[in-house]
DNA sequence: CCATAAATGATGTGCGTACCTCATTTCAAC
DNA sequence: GTTGAAATGAGGTACGCACATCATTTATGG
């Protein structure tokens, strides 16, 4: 048997075409027994509404805003690239996407691109930022406008999101120790760098890098992180001292965005491909590393997935329609120059 | 301004909606200039047809195939399971999927299958099955009835398919190697495993993997490959003869099936946790090996964007659709016991 | 029992496309 | 120029649903 229509469920109803119509779409003027009846009608004969002819007769359109982190981050500009590559596919499809590039530390300005959105041409926002409270309260505004919303990369535990799209940063963490641990030849300390331990990756990431070199590698000590504030030259002589003055480092973790100062800082020290090197996220500098055999392992995730995942999530919850999970987990992928992707 | 419709079409080009009707389905009875005056309109309004609009009129389903080698392999199971999860998502729409088990080494039960099918109730072919010149011919013939056809995991390169959503199996050999040498603790040899080096799979995975522990790993010596002919008991015993008797191995590396009694023939040998070990495909006793630290490392690929990849090719060779590459591309996945996915 | 409001039914149109029929025009060959 | 075939036009119905209008029925309170 085919999949039955409103038409089936009117006649098994015993309700008019319309009143299937008002119930569907939550139209007032129905006495909750025809409600209920109705219900239970489409529930018994397993009736799903044909996404695409309503969304034909309605002419919808989806509306979603993508907030990221404006400045040369890698990372955000290989984001943009992804929903770039998606808008020309057929995920495209019935899509309007904006783009809304914020300053990625100042909360204030944040919330103003946040309250500048109008949430009646809006259905759904996706966003990369830190959390902050002035954060959370406007997100709490913009749920109330009923507008779906989606953390990425960065969850935002505290505040109203309906999704959370990117990976577990303490896996990750954890991941890059066990890698780390299988990979160093000797025992000794271990250095890590980021740009600030103040953001919630870094801080999850070391807590289960600690986690796994405590239990797992008793013979590798991590040393404090190297933290360069944003600022890519004294990151660059940071690390770059400490490879110099620290012969008994066996291994190099750089935890968030600055590989490009840790990459500079290696091949200054002639320490490169003497202690495993491992660095987050697939960028055309740590890609070009890694096929230059300067780093050994790349943790990282998907952007395209990340970005279609995250159109997909929104649309489905624009739709009130089930997430579909499996499809959805983002995976901590460890790219080694063997298995990189031939390209994003 | 809107996307065009058949009648911004019609319009432009001067002509009825019959004949924009008559050139978009390619019926007969347009003279040649008609056509093309027809299609440059199309060019120039940048015309895509509205493929939900049109399923919805022509009341269109995709009926697939899927042809996977029975028996108890843990890996041809995933796919199955995966096949079953996809069907109740949205990627189902409109889908009507068929899963043929045939003997993966009985190449004539193959084509029988094969040719059971009807073309005209055959929209897709997707097929996992070793490639023989039976194989070919049988698909040359179904190809001919204008289905489409996707080999997957495993390429069927001299045949007419049109697609191949899979990993690069010499690559995967490299990453194996790759990790392997960085895993090693010290110089000796390293065992291989598989069902068959007559299998394609096999024979590429070894090449890569050669490749690399030569060019960079002279201190390993990869030995002759264990070969168990689908035997489990030969497998596990072989195995275990080499873990008993050569002390000087520093690595295990079963390229293929088998898995469960390269696995048994580890623990019994209580050489588990002694030397690394790599394994292919994430089936249940492979993550849970990983889990109890008896695995290192899992080359895998995901078995559920393996089998959505393959329905959204189909259904873009179906409608001759551009696909859309960087979503279809297969990675090749190296999980560790701290980044397994949580299921599938 | 009536008045009134609330609930429901009946019916039509449109979304963008496919597909069908029948009438009309155009073209090419003679 | 006539003729016959080929090409094109005109118009309708359908797909499954959304949304609107107006008529009719049902419940509710007095």
């Amino acid at each position: 048997m085919d999949r039955p229509t409103v038409h089936d469920i009117a006649r098994e109803a015993g309700v008019s075409l319309a009143t299937v119509d008002r119930v569907l779409n939550a139209r007032a003027g129905v006495r909750q027994k025809t409600i209920d009846k109705v219900n239970d009608t489409i529930a018994r004969l397993g009736y799903v509404r044909d996404t695409s002819a309503a969304n034909l007769a309605r002419q919808r359109r989806y509306t979603f805003a993508f907030v990221l982190p404006e400045g040369p981050s890698q990372f955000a500009e290989s984001i943009r690239a992804a929903l770039r590559d998606a808008y020309s596919s057929q995920i495209a499809d019935r899509l309007v996407l904006r783009i809304i590039s914020v300053p990625a530390n100042d909360p204030h300005a944040i919330v103003r691109a946040l309250l500048s959105l109008d949430p009646r041409k809006l259905d759904g926002l996706a966003l990369m930022v830190p959390e902050t409270p002035q954060v959370r309260d406007a997100l709490a505004r913009i749920k109330q406008e009923g507008i779906a919303i989606v953390a990425m990369v960065s969850d935002l535990p505290n505040s109203p999101r309906d999704y959370f799209v990117g990976t577990d940063s303490i896996a990750a963490g954890r991941t890059a120790a066990l890698l780390m641990g299988k990979f160093a030849r000797k025992p000794g300390e271990i250095l890590l760098a980021t740009n600030s331990m103040r953001s919630r990756d870094s801080l999850e990431r070391r807590l289960g890098f600690d986690a796994v070199m405590q239990a797992d590698f008793p013979h590798l000590t991590v040393i404090p992180t190297i933290e360069s504030f944003d600022d890519p030259e004294r990151m660059e002589e940071l690390v770059f001292g400490m490879l110099i003055r620290k012969p008994q480092l066996v291994g190099l973790y750089s935890m968030g965005s600055g590989n490009l100062s840790v990459l500079r800082a290696l091949r200054r020290s002639t320490r490169v491909g003497e202690i495993p090197v491992i660095m987050h996220e697939l960028t055309p500098p740590t890609r070009a590393a890694l096929m230059a055999n300067e780093v050994d392992a790349v943790i990282a995730q998907n952007v395209g997935h990340l970005v279609r995942s995250a159109i997909r999530v929104l649309r489905s919850l624009s739709d009130n329609l089930p997430i579909f999970e499996p499809q959805e987990r983002l995976r901590i992928e460890i790219v080694l120059r063997e298995n990189l992707p031939e390209s994003g």
